[in-house]
RNA sequence: GGGCCGGUAGCUCAGGUGGUAGAGCAUGUGCCUUUUAAGCACAGGGUCGCGGGUUCGAAUCCCGCCCGGCUCACCA
């Protein structure tokens, strides 16, 4: 094999005189053979990249329609047009079977070189897997009863130049069925059902809340100031202006800024971005629901928040109860617990603590490393309780040290009316009557920069608009956000977030040589 | 970033305890007018992830690196 070439290179050898056919690789082998194939498309009388088909049904539209009709139900014929994408052939002389699929069904056509005509038969002869045609004829079940389409006329729509996945196993390397989504798509059906459902669950949400006057609207991803969040941002740059902005990391300010201006119900269904690590539950962008309702309070959103998910599983699952990694998840009702209360009742051990334990300063210290109280409390539920919150459940009532922009509790001001959503010992949710005092703000804006100048880079920055805005008075208002995407792997039944993002963020695989072999393929054909 | 596992034909995988590789599908050529993981015959296709080392000889052993998965840390 000779070195790879970079673009700009002289070709050390040329393959026209080596004269060996198999001196090609098998992928440059493939490629010509499909090129070649092109032609003999062309001379046959049709296009190699069809432009427009009419079809009188989908190929799901014909399995709703006839999937259940008997041969004699077929009676008189039912004419079909479809097209689809062939993925299984089976070649007998003077006949034969294929199916094509289209929008994750697959139906079979039969076709005869007596119905179809010669041209015709000549065409299905040169088709390759993965071509895509269209095809014209009548239904009838076969010998063995698949309905089918029995062609009387064959039209090609475009050509594929490499292989399909092998159409038993499918495509099972993870990586290829990332970074090539679209043969993932191709070849796994129940890749497509997965976000399938996951646009059912975005189209609930925004139907639902759409239902109760929520307002639907877009706020900046790229900020000056982030915050909203404690995570790292990711930065850009804006050439003209000359500055800085960082990704945003949480809607939440902007769309508080909205409810001041009298957007009493708001939401946004966007991306975050957030400079961390990679896991099978964190992609560096995810896609949250966030929304604003003036005048409740975190006890109206936890009402609220167990409505939403209810007929949300509802839509997208058809049941409350969501069988996830072989759990039973009973959507139906959330149960509800304080922090303290989820701390006495999950912990595992001999040593379970009383609730008077969990309210002493000195037994919170005692288990976690954390300076105060209040990040003590949060440590320890995070180690001891997160994981095993199977059931979705509301865990409520949190510190106020972990709580920047939370209200914090009337008769005891160590605590926010914040609480956090949380399902197959995952976070889904995070929701907090919001602090709408302005110079209560102002102080925990100063708190926490002295978290930053210590070198906490996650901590928020001032963010002086903010403080206006509030200054004018924002209502009390209730907010929450919500993961779609984690949601979306509970209702699809997915490990790894991975799998309900179309293009998880991955390390860029390098040259893909494709390019050159089309390039010297094409030189060579046009060379005398 | 740490730990563990993996990368062999286009795809799905076997093999390997050192002697330059196999199967099925896919591909090519024949035969076959109701098949369906169609069948039969023949054929082509591999830098065994990359680089280095040990060795007469490395796909196999050693080291480094790349890519991915799981997991821990961090986070939502």
């Amino acid at each position: 094999m000779p070195p790879p070439l970079s673009y700009g290179e002289p070709k050390p050898y040329n393959r026209c005189f080596l004269s060996q056919e198999n001196f090609l690789s098998l992928e440059d082998d493939l490629l010509k053979q499909r090129l070649e194939r092109i032609r003999e498309i062309e001379a046959l009388g049709y296009r190699a990249y069809g432009h427009r088909f009419d079809f009188t049904h989908t190929i799901p539209a014909i399995l709703a329609a006839y999937a259940t009709k008997t041969a004699e139900e077929l009676l008189p014929e039912v004419r079909v047009r479809v097209a689809g994408r062939m993925m299984t052939v089976r070649h007998m002389g003077k006949a034969g079977f294929a199916h094509l699929q289209q929008n994750g069904e697959r139906f079979q056509i039969y076709v005869k070189k007596d119905a179809v005509g010669e041209r015709d038969f000549q065409l299905f002869k040169l088709l390759d897997i993965g071509d895509i045609v269209g095809v014209e004829g009548y239904l009838f079940r076969t010998r063995t009863g698949e309905l089918s389409i029995h062609a009387e006329r064959l039209d090609f729509l475009s050509k594929t130049l490499l292989s399909m996945p092998e159409k038993w196993h499918g495509l099972e390397d993870v990586e290829i069925r990332y970074r090539q989504r679209y043969l993932d798509l191709i070849a796994n059906p129940e890749v497509r059902k997965v976000f399938v459902t996951r646009a059912r669950i975005v189209a609930s949400l925004r139907r639902q809340l759409e239902a109760l006057d929520f307002i639907d609207v877009e706020t900046p991803m790229m900020q000056p100031l982030y915050g909203g969040a404690a995570a790292r941002p990711f930065v850009t740059h804006h050439n003209t202006l000359d500055i800085d902005l960082y990704l945003r990391i949480a809607p939440e300010l902007y769309l508080k800024r909205l409810v001041v201006g009298g957007l009493e119900r708001v939401y946004e269904i966007n991306r975050n971005f957030r400079n961390e690590g990679l896991s099978t539950h964190h992609n560096p962008e995810f896609t949250m629901l966030e929304f604003y309702q003036a005048y409740t309070d975190y006890r109206g959103l936890m009402d609220l928040t167990e409505a939403l998910l209810k007929q949300t599983a509802l839509d997208a699952a058809g049941s409350t109860d969501i069988e996830y990694c072989g759990e039973h998840l009973d959507f139906s009702h959330l149960e509800r617990y304080t922090m303290s209360e989820a701390i006495v009742r999950f912990w595992e051990g001999d040593d379970r603590p009383t609730l008077d334990d969990v309210a002493s300063r000195d037994w919170l210290l005692r288990h976690s490393g954390k300076p105060t109280a209040g990040e003590a409390l949060a440590d320890i539920f995070e180690q001891r309780v997160e994981s095993k919150l199977i059931q979705p459940s509301i865990i409520y009532d949190y510190p106020v040290e972990t709580s920047p922009l939370s209200k914090t509790k009337a008769d005891d001001p160590a605590f926010v009316e914040r609480f956090e959503i949380y399902a197959a010992g995952m976070e889904l949710g995070n929701a907090y009557t919001e602090l709408n005092d302005p110079q209560e703000q102002r102080r925990r804006f100063e708190m926490q920069i002295v978290l930053r100048e210590r070198g906490d880079d996650e901590a928020h920055q001032m963010d002086e608009d903010y403080v206006r805005a509030l200054s004018y008075a924002m209502p009390p208002t209730g907010g929450e956000g919500i993961g779609i995407d984690r949601l979306t792997m509970i209702l699809t039944g997915s490990r790894s977030i991975r799998d309900v993002i179309l293009f998880p963020l991955l390390r860029p695989e390098g040259p893909v040589d494709l390019v050159r072999s089309l390039r010297e393929l094409d030189n060579e054909a046009k060379r005398p």
